[in-house]
DNA sequence: ATGTCGAGGCCACCTCGA
């Protein structure tokens, strides 16, 4: 089984990408953020036409977020429960007995700001949320654009960026709680080329010069962990002449 | 090199967000 996350930065634009991708990369389940499309313009019948059932989320303009799978999906939940969010930026739901958790994190704009005390309130509220989600499904993944960047090693000029958004020591104690849920980094469980990123900036020539940051994230649970084999992440998409600017990233669990 | 995209307003350019 194979779940993946990517961030599209507009479905309307992405959208023969995706099925290309999908194409090629048939996983079994795929969330997706920053779709920026209203539920009423999604495009439910070409990604059905791929062989894939859909739940999305979505706004107009901003976020959205949608979870295709092969498999039959469960007790689909949209946003986190309890926390009153115009911003839809969370879809999840159980497919083939694995909870799979679908999150647009916030950017959070800069430390200090009212956009970064709103990413801290997300993420406690998301905390709070997965401690249940966890104790109700054991085989979960909580996966998307995390905009954290956990560790020195993901950020491809550390010093640059200490203390800057995705990097502040307060986004990173979030990531590192996450952990202490009992979730592990699927992609730190196998070695990994030395900077490896998910998102390259459009700007500065930024890909070319490989100038970028591991924010896309494939957390797995305890009960989950002894099934991966695998967690990469697919540059490809990003050599494409119109590219969003993240990569996918793909985890493979055994039967 | 702040060297890019994408959405949307009410455009044929600007602002915002990332």
């Amino acid at each position: 089984m194979q779940i993946a996350t990517w961030n599209v930065n507009s479905l309307a634009v992405r959208l023969p990408q995706l099925l290309d991708w999908l194409q090629a990369n048939p996983v079994d389940a795929l969330v997706l953020q920053e779709t920026k499309l209203t539920d009423d313009k999604f495009p439910q019948a070409e990604i059905e036409a791929a062989g894939y059932q859909v739940s999305f989320h979505g706004q107009k303009t901003y976020n959205g977020v949608a979870l295709l799978s092969r498999g039959p999906q469960e007790a689909v939940v949209k946003n986190i429960p309890g926390f009153a969010d115009e911003q839809a930026r969370v879809i999840a739901a159980t497919v083939a007995g694995v909870r799979v958790i679908g999150g647009y994190f916030p950017n959070g704009q800069a430390p200090g700001s009212e956009k970064f005390a709103y990413k801290m309130a997300w993420l406690d509220a998301l905390q709070a949320w997965l401690r249940q989600e966890l104790a109700a499904h054991p085989q979960l993944v909580l996966l998307g654009d995390y905009n954290i960047a956990p560790e020195d090693r993901d950020v491809y000029d550390p010093v640059a960026w200490a203390g800057q958004i995705h990097c502040t020591d307060e986004e990173r104690t979030h990531f590192r709680t996450l952990l202490g849920l009992g979730l592990v980094d699927a992609f730190r469980l196998f070695e990994q080329p030395p900077k490896s990123w998910s998102w390259w900036d459009y700007r500065n020539l930024a890909f070319r010069k490989n100038q970028g940051l591991r924010i896309d994230h494939i957390l797995v649970s305890a009960a989950l962990q002894p099934r991966v084999s695998a967690c990469v992440i697919d540059k490809l998409p990003r050599k494409n002449e119109r590219p969003s600017d993240h990569a996918p990233v793909v985890v493979t669990l055994k039967d």
